[in-house]
DNA sequence: CTGAAAGCGCTTACAG
DNA sequence: CTGAAAGCGCTTACAG
């Protein structure tokens, strides 16, 4: 448990054994930039191997200016939805040889001096991951620095910015519809109204199958916040709604417990659709029928976007949400 | 987006500015070694911020043999428990201004070379959590290394390593009394049966109230384990169990859900008491009656303990679970 | 194909 | 109180 300084096997201490130059060592880990005789190789593979070598990723870093790390700035990883899809980024670097250094974007704000981003750069992050409201600044930042940087789930913040977002417009008229088609003629919203497709979405899929929009609740992103809108929906318009569209699993999942206590059943009272698909999905309430989003693709994707050093940021990647359906639409 | 080596403002840039020597910013910036004449500081203070100066924590890291990274093992970020666990601490990391790097021991098995201890070693790591079942071979490495590591809710593995564990057997004791006091006389087990005291701590609270033991499913700490275990238990047990005591939230949620698909209510049918007191737990099934861990304090008491380099392991921590009762038990 | 050497941006004894 | 200099463990042009 001491705090000296560890002895520890370096560059050094295999180029001795192999007697060969650090330099060489270098080349045999790092593939190049200089050949390497085959029989020097091996001596070296040798030595790596006897001494359990394993190359210091700090001074790695340094030299290159950049580290095997990757940052990702996320809202709430306690929102199964966020963690599925830092564990799924998590996973895409690994299969790299890259780690993942998340930094929550929600005890930030009261950091006045430091973006979430800009503690990122610090470690000499090699790109990073917005999965949350890209703050203006931290975007003119990356840009400023050069830090490959791609935004997901979120509007484009502006040009020259990478994203990879779900089509929220069309999947949100499909869930829509698919509760029309169940007969539900007073459908509702919880969710976010700010900045968010899903709302307006919402209101177009009504408009267009003749319907008038039921009660909408603006709230937060949370479970709690699901629960209070469940219980002021059931408190201020029971009988005005038979039918919710709700924009997350964990919205839904707070829904359906505010709606209970009130005595209001799902789907039979009110019929739901949300919207992730995540793993708990199948385990709420009846089992949320919800638009599931292709997390895993969209965590390949961000990965090799921000990791090429090639890739011009353009059009947004856009994906297909994919309905689910359980019970809680009433199926 | 490009690679190169991004322009960045060093310790130079600073001392130039302030016209000192570089060595003078590190003295300013860390508070010594070397004492600082006031003025001098006053000028490099201005500087730093003039420049927006960050000072680079890799090479920082590099010079001092340590970064400010703090690592943590965690089998699956994706259960509640795990997640609120490592917001936790990266929220104690975050005051201390230090980081969180995560690396998940699930991908780790298949990697022969590296266990997840010795790949957070490359980083410089200056303490590692493990919030998994401890390797041998992880735990060796860390004391030949001088790694400072606290294990996390597991059996200690050994002496000489610190840990902090809540105390099952009395929580599980307590629970499982809970259930007998509401007039319960079948109480079943879901839970793991390796290595975890809640297993024979239920038998042993059976043996105290004079019931013999219902049924029990041994399964894994997955969602997924508990909609099994709940669908398992309905198909070859019904009647002959009443209640449930069920060691995690996450399983208890997958668990109720297997039973209602069976047509089994909680806690109509069956009553239950789970474990872990996770955020979720109000909202799974008729809300969870569980054994709340302190989180929070668990999180504080681990960073602590693994920063302070005086730290001699001892005795492990230990904590007393908190009963939540909910609607899930009867009450 | 191999190696001596400069450099990455810091920390920190050591000498003034 | 201040600074020149060595060193942390690597990468990589450059010279052989």
């Amino acid at each position: 448990m001491s705090l000296e300084r560890a002895v520890r096997c370096t560059r050094q201490d295999v180029a001795r054994r192999a007697e060969v130059s650090p330099a060489v060592v270098s080349y045999v880990i790092n593939g190049g930039p200089r050949p390497v005789a085959a029989a020097t190789r091996a001596r070296v593979e040798r030595a790596i191997a006897e001494l359990g070598y394993r190359p210091n990723k700090t001074a790695s870093a340094l030299a290159r200016g950049r580290s095997q790390q990757v940052g990702l700035v996320v809202v709430d990883t306690t929102n199964p939805f966020y963690a599925e899809l830092a564990a799924a980024i998590d996973h895409e670097l690994f299969l790299r040889g890259m780690t993942l250094i998340t930094v929550s974007a929600v005890h930030r704000p009261s950091d006045a001096q430091a973006t979430a981003l800009e503690s990122l750069a610090e470690h000499d992050v090699r790109a990073a991951i917005l999965a949350a409201d890209p703050n203006p600044a931290d975007v003119a930042y990356a840009r400023a620095k050069g830090l490959p940087l791609v935004v997901l789930n979120e509007m484009a913040p502006s040009a020259g910015i990478s994203s990879a977002i779900v089509d929220y417009r069309s999947a949100t008229i499909e869930a829509v519809r698919h509760l029309a088609g169940h007969g539900r003629r007073r459908i509702g919203f919880v969710g976010n109204f700010v900045r968010d497709l899903r709302y307006p979405a919402w209101r177009e899929a009504l408009d267009g199958a003749g319907l008038t929009p039921g009660p909408a609740v603006n709230c937060a992103w949370t479970i709690d916040a699901g629960f209070e809108a469940g219980r002021r929906l059931a408190a201020d318009h029971r009988g005005e709604v038979d039918a919710l569209f709700v924009a997350s699993d964990a919205l839904a999942m707070g829904c359906i417990a505010g709606l209970r206590e009130a005595g209001l059943g799902v789907p039979d009272d009110i019929a739901i659709v949300s919207f992730d698909g995540t793993r708990v999905a199948p385990y709420v309430g009846p089992g949320l029928t919800t638009m599931a989003q292709p997390i895993d693709r969209i965590a390949a994707d961000a990965v090799e976007l921000v990791l090429d050093a090639d890739a011009e940021p353009g059009t947004p990647l856009a994906y297909t949400a994919q309905m689910v359906v359980r019970g809680s639409c009433g199926c």
